[in-house]
DNA sequence: CGTGCCCTGCTAAAAAAATAACATTCCTCC
DNA sequence: GGAGGAATGTTATTTTTTTAGCAGGGCACG
């Protein structure tokens, strides 16, 4: 397992960017629940630049971040330590949880994609 | 979104209980990837504990941490905020993600198991 | 043109976190 | 009952993080 070795205030950051996307450094700083000031953001994302972990492009005057791990990557990333940590290392009983937490929300159409992936599952697991 | 009140450090021992279920100072110590001295993870629990999120119970002469929220319901907690970061607030794009990780290793009773919780979210989603 | 505004880079200071040293307490076992 | 060992509590120090102040550059617009 790496070291997470990411602040508190940058995970929160690096969050943001993989939420958004892309974004300015007023768009991070408005999407923190609890912004210090602006130049406090700015500084974070240079140090986030500085490791590795994001990238600007320049738009006009400004400069636009993003992540450089793509989102689906990370996620599976953070899936698996999650999963590690909370669920015993069964991916099982994960989607139970998230299945279970988001039941009343799905469509048909979502339950229909389910069965699908399941369908795979059972059809690459012989 | 709570603004995660933890610090690195306090983030990995409060995971590595999670994982453990219970642990004493040691056993978290051993846990870790990267150990500073025992003095150093004591002090760790104790502020855990201070703040609420741990607890201890008495072990002959020696603390046994646990923590104070359900590893179930902490599971959910941060998948709800995974899934928001990482998957565009769609569980059903994490359920695949950890699907499509999982596929190779999941038994036939595992997909069994699945297919039943969707059926029970169809039935409850009418 | 030149003034004001918005952006970035740099730097320094304040606050928080991380670490470990040391004292203390309690139990066990001779 | 005393010595040794293992654990905890306390405190101090170092390091990292977090924050913001300020200078500089470029663009738009009067």
């Amino acid at each position: 397992m790496p070291v997470p070795s990411l602040s508190r205030r940058e995970r929160q950051v690096l969050d943001v960017l993989h939420r958004l996307g892309r974004a300015s450094a007023a768009d991070v700083r408005d999407a923190l629940a609890d912004p210090p000031s602006d130049s406090a953001v700015r500084t974070h994302l240079r140090i986030l630049e500085e490791k590795g972990h994001i990238r600007h492009e320049q738009d006009g005057p400004r400069y636009i971040y993003l992540p450089v791990q793509p989102r689906e990557e990370a996620g599976r990333s953070a899936l698996r330590h999650l999963t590690k940590t909370f669920f015993g290392d069964a991916p099982t009983r994960a989607v139970a949880a998230l299945l279970d937490d988001a039941s009343a929300d799905l469509s048909d159409a979502d339950l229909d994609r389910l069965d699908d992936l399941i369908q795979r599952a059972r059809a690459q697991g012989r």
